[in-house]
DNA sequence: AACCTTGTTGCCAACTGGTCGCAACAGGAA
DNA sequence: TTCCTGTTGCGACCAGTTGGCAACAAGGTT
């Protein structure tokens, strides 16, 4: 909490009630979050505020959003660098250590000069138990 | 056309003109197409009607879909397994062979029993050009 | 060829995830 | 305390997609 009002003044903005608690909910969360779920739990704060916080903590590199192949995308803290991997059958999600796609990004890289944003998508496929 | 004939027999639907046309136009398209590309190109078949399509052919194993980040799924003919890399910056999108994901796939495979789809799903990031 | 069953279509309303405009409100520097 | 300006709630709006429903038509049966 300390260090995410610290954060808040850091990144310029004003140092309102909803930007500090949607702020320590996403940093305590160990799951990513969608942006109902945030609203949800903040209680009263409207849903279009939620967005708008969502999108200035993204562009000030606190938070990153990824998208889940169907339905909403869901936000986390920026210092985990977990890609979701989510089984289109039953809807498991598990994360995984992003350096697991350091080979792909690298050969993106030499290939065609494409620098990948590992995390920004969520992969998808069948778990062990669904197939 | 034949074949596409042949195919939607084999499915088991009823052979009608706005299956055989779609089917048609995604199996000579080279590029994966939107469902409004397919709407507009198709000009009297309701867009309702390409949704359910598409659903069927997907069902059928025919054709794929995957989720570029923002805006609408493409769809492609199902025997063309590639993946796309659409920048985020200037929304170039290249095509790649997905045998470029193989060793992610395995090692998925191996640590968490997860079998991934690959091609679901787009990957993004900077392209050259953008970086 | 007429007929009937059932998949298919068009039309349109609804739904979800997300954005926008605007007037009221509230940080926080002066 | 005052004032400026960022922020908020509210409600309309938007795109992409799905669902209900009655009219329609593919194609097997008689």
């Amino acid at each position: 909490m300390e260090d995410a009002e610290g954060l808040l003044r850091a990144i310029g903005g004003r140092l309102t009630d909803a930007k500090k608690r949607l702020l320590a909910l996403l940093h305590d969360a160990q799951d990513p979050m969608t942006a109902e779920e945030l609203h949800r739990r903040l209680g009263d704060v409207d849903e279009a505020t939620v967005y708008r916080i969502l999108g200035q903590m993204e562009e000030a590199g606190v938070i990153v959003h990824s998208h889940h192949a169907h339905g909403p995308s869901v936000y986390r803290w920026s210092t985990r660098s977990l890609v979701a991997v989510v089984c289109e059958s039953c809807g498991t999600t598990i994360e995984v250590e992003s350096s697991l796609l350091d080979p792909l990004v690298e050969a993106l890289e030499s290939r065609s000069g494409f620098h990948l944003h590992v995390g920004h998508f969520a992969l998808t496929g069948l778990c062990g138990e669904c197939r």
